[in-house]
DNA sequence: GCCATTGTTGCAACCGATTGCAAAAACTCT
DNA sequence: AGAGTTTTTGCAATCGGTTGCAACAATGGC
């Protein structure tokens, strides 16, 4: 039932180390032993396993994939294009699934126990220092969605959240929005972190602009929902518009609101971030911050191949730019209309 | 850097079968020699290779998943689950993202590189004979969401379809609707195909009700939008109630019904199936028909590993019941109230 | 104290590849 | 044709484990 590399060596009448080679690129045969050995294999539908392969090589081509997003629509996209990118490389992907633990240990050793060539960490809530732990533990790692921190130890391609905190304040403040909210999602996760402070950064610049601050107990529906509710119950006064920890938190918001009676963008501004394929639904139609994750993932895919073929290659910062979608969730701009 | 078995050994001042043994279930080891061992393993933080090991064993703990639904969003909730069920019993997946390709032929090629120990294939599209193509090459395989045909050779877990179609007309029925529209997914999906059988069987049953039907091109939003909108412009009337295909198919629809101005329910009805998650967001408030993900992904789990650890185990089919939950897209029922 | 029985141990072969090395074959170039 | 190069080839060791087998030790029964 399996065929092996002794199999085709005995058909093609040439040793295991010849049929070997013919297997593996920039290894010296002849046309004449290639040929035999191409037409054994073929006859006899061969195929090299992976696991000796990499048992001799070192080498598996496999890439552990650790993530703790599996409830966020947006997981969607980023496995699609990581699996299928990494497909086209001809790496597999190796899945963890963080749900609880946070303590890279145990992930490190399951990955080590099938011997992945490198790992990608897709996560923006989980600290660098959990990154730095596979780094250490001798693992090539890029940090997707990562914190950008200076002098990193690891790649990281994500955005510039603090950036996009700014983003967003200014576009509220552009609406003529003073009074302005930032609903964050898990306090501990260093993207709302970094968004917040942009936030902030850009209120406190402003002396007629006042921000107030909360926090959602996850990026998810029901967190978002949860924490809209209790502002609507216990705040004294509402914020005029918030900016959301992301699209999935905005909708929890919006679900809230409109439960509420809250008019949405009448009464209360909506603003999220990822631009995921559900905020231009007609039905959402969510004004947010466009994150590109098809092109983080890709980067991340092609780079994480390239430290694996380099010998080195120093650690490295991708960021790329967030633009403003504008949908229907915030009051139109009242700065001055430019002329096309 | 790397420890293995021989460093092991030789710090415990043992052989490398001993070793080897406290490492594997029901090997005859004595408790010293077990004590010395893994005092030394802890020691040296020493972890088996599980490359080599499935080298010798020919059981690598790895089970592949096949599927081709990356962008619909139940998706999230198979993955979670999926991923998790195996951690739990100690195995990993190995992803393989179908995307265009329906040639079974280079997934199993690939899958045995690998040398998975059993597939899953988690899919309601592909057809009984893909599956079938995997047993054929000896590789134990689950069909989760799979079609029913008799006397198959492979295991199968999910729903019975045919009964879900029926389900969704008598439901409409029952809330009085007489012209009801089936809008499934694509024409070649087994899914659409019994759900269809099931749902004309019912319309056909009742002389005073009328089917007609129409497919998606896809189980996604924009393909159930789009259909939706072919249907408005071009029907010289619409239906009262449709079923659609599922639930993301559903909201595309309600999408469209939406921008066209057409009231759901009050002009017409909408019944899912799926019941994910954001069938019950407040603003989408979709009545569907409820299909367990969680449960038969968890069975699905149980019964590769079970397969994996029995010697033989024949073919099984087990559907899992779907009830409906009520929501807010279909008017309400007339049927008379039942006391509690 | 001796034999039978059961439980442990280490040796060595094996899983299916890769690869350094030296021998053999195929080329150059006089 | 023969010496000198370059390519191609096969041997054998290796990657990190597992496992059948035979040798050995421990236990119990008498």
């Amino acid at each position: 039932m399996k065929i092996t590399l002794k199999d085709v060596a005995e058909l093609a009448g040439v040793s295991r180390s010849a049929v070997s080679r013919t297997f593996t690129e920039g290894a010296s045969v002849s046309d004449k032993t290639r040929q035999k050995v191409e037409q054994a294999a073929h006859q006899l539908g061969y195929h090299p396993n992976a696991l000796a392969s990499g048992l001799s090589t070192g080498r598996t081509k496999l890439i552990g994939l650790i993530s703790n997003n599996f409830h966020n629509p947006i997981f969607l996209e980023v496995f699609d294009r990581f699996t299928r990118g990494l497909q086209e490389y001809g790496f597999r992907p190796l899945i963890v699934n963080l749900t609880d633990e946070t303590d890279p240990a145990q992930s490190i050793r399951l990955l080590r126990q099938y011997s992945v060539d490198g790992v990608v960490v897709a996560s923006s809530t989980l600290p660098p220092s959990f990154v730095q732990a596979f780094h250490d533990a001798g693992l090539p790692v890029v940090h997707a969605f990562g914190r950008v921190v200076s002098d990193p130890d690891f790649h990281v391609i994500g955005i510039d959240n603090v950036d996009c905190g700014r983003l967003a304040a200014r576009a509220l403040v552009e609406r003529g929005y003073r009074r302005i909210g930032f609903l964050g999602g898990p306090r501990f996760a260093t993207s709302t972190q970094d968004r917040l402070v942009g936030f902030l950064e850009v209120a406190a610049s402003l002396s007629e602009v006042s921000a107030t601050q909360s926090f959602a107990e996850a990026y998810s529906f029901d967190a978002g929902r949860a924490e809209m509710l209790r502002l609507i119950r216990q705040e004294t006064c509402l914020a005029e518009a918030y900016f959301c920890g992301d699209d999935i938190l905005s909708i929890g918001a919006m679900s809230a609101l409109e439960s509420e009676g809250v008019a949405v963008p009448g009464e209360v501004g909506i603003i999220g971030l990822n631009d995921m394929e559900m905020a231009r639904w007609h039905n959402i139609d969510l004004t947010t911050i466009h994150q590109p994750i098809g092109e983080i993932i890709m980067t991340t895919v092609e780079l994480i191949v390239e430290i694996l073929s380099t010998e080195t290659c120093p650690p490295s910062v991708r960021l790329f730019p967030c633009p403003l979608v504008e949908r229907g969730t915030l009051r139109p701009s009242q700065a001055i209309s430019r002329s096309a």
